[in-house]
DNA sequence: CACTTGACCGACCGGTCGGTCGGTCGTAGG
DNA sequence: CCTACGACCGACCGACCGGTCGGTCAAGTG
């Protein structure tokens, strides 16, 4: 009512996407879809957006800033190695399970993004990755992790869960994210303290 | 030259298939493509095959009859759970990587099979998932593995590397699917042997 | 009041999609 | 030699796709 613009036609029309893309996939919704679960005509995304794959790439943009200002926060922390790993796990479990639908599209529906904006996605993806391998070399290297893996498979395992966490969490499972980040956490950290060295416990 | 049909036009199909699929993505592939990749006329196709969604059930059909053959043999050796998780691992992570095409399309495709299909899918993996989760179950309570985690997440651990694998993995790469599948194991192990119960060794 | 602006509308467009179907052709059976 | 048949061909179909664009209308501005 109070200006010329009704609230959020904009962020209605990406809801709708997300939940459609999640639902279908990308290619198999259309954009006529899209505008009449959220209510508008098929001018109004046009008008907001450029195209299919502008749409698409806002749901990327958003997700991917969030994890990225996530990780650079507990990096910055510079804590010991175990907690930062631990860190990193919760906060990435519990961004992609509140938002489920959009970590669906996301890891399924990467390689429709146009070149340019696939770039983007993947470099950011990659700093992610980089990261968390970083800290897991190092870590081996100070003897606070053992060896029993390199750091790339320490980095794809633990991904490797929190990308399909999206397939199978559901918001009313038995389980909160926050007691699927400390088992994860746990499985992880258990197989990093190895044999040889320290018997730190586990609650 | 023997018989009246070409040798292999139905495997060429699929074969063209699978790899349009993998680059491109199932809906965004039409079937004019395939037909020309595989260098039949359209006809060829639906002679062959009932409809686009009949030809992508096919490559399901195929990986997921491998998988549940190779995790049912391992199974019946009975051998002890470190030893049969790490026989699982290596078969998965071989059969992924051998096939790694029809692996990226399996995990990022499923949703796209009509519902019948994708139900007859969905049983067979589920079928694959409830064994591991079992054994790991049964290998905790009998003190063989710790409690360091729940069987469901061990689970999910270790498929959710070996499903995202074909997204990274590439048979130039510097390691060999039986290298990745050791440094999986090891970690998973490591992690599984736990502080607290018996300090069983890791062969 | 006239005029501008921008959010939004929806009929419409060229093109492509998955799928069809009447026809051709090489081989096997009689 | 004739007939039957399965494998395969490719022009064609209606539906639907993503995207366009001239128009409408409410609020802001002077």
């Amino acid at each position: 009512m109070t200006a010329g613009t009704q609230p959020g036609t904009r962020s209605r029309i990406v809801a709708a996407a997300v939940a459609l893309f999640a639902e279908q996939g990308y290619d198999a919704t259309s954009v006529n879809q899209v505008v009449a679960r959220a209510g508008v005509a098929k001018g109004a995304l046009y008008h907001h957006f450029e195209s299919k794959d502008d749409l698409l790439y806002e749901v990327y943009r958003e997700l991917v800033e969030r994890q990225l200002a996530g990780l650079t926060e507990i990096l910055a922390a510079r804590n010991p190695p175990p907690q930062a790993l631990r860190a990193i796990i919760g906060d990435m479990v519990a961004t992609t399970a509140a938002r489920a639908a959009e970590a669906k599209v996301f890891f399924r529906e990467s390689h429709r993004l146009t070149d340019a904006n696939q770039q983007r996605v993947r470099a950011a993806r990659r700093q992610i990755h980089d990261a968390v391998t970083e800290l897991v070399r190092q870590a081996q290297q100070q003897g606070d992790f053992a060896a029993v893996a390199s750091p790339e498979m320490v980095t794809f395992t633990v991904f490797g869960v929190i990308n399909e966490l999206p397939v199978w969490y559901s918001p009313d499972g038995p389980k909160t994210p926050q007691q699927l980040a400390t088992e994860l956490a746990d499985l992880v950290l258990s197989g990093l303290a190895g044999s040889a060295p320290m018997p730190r416990g586990i609650a």
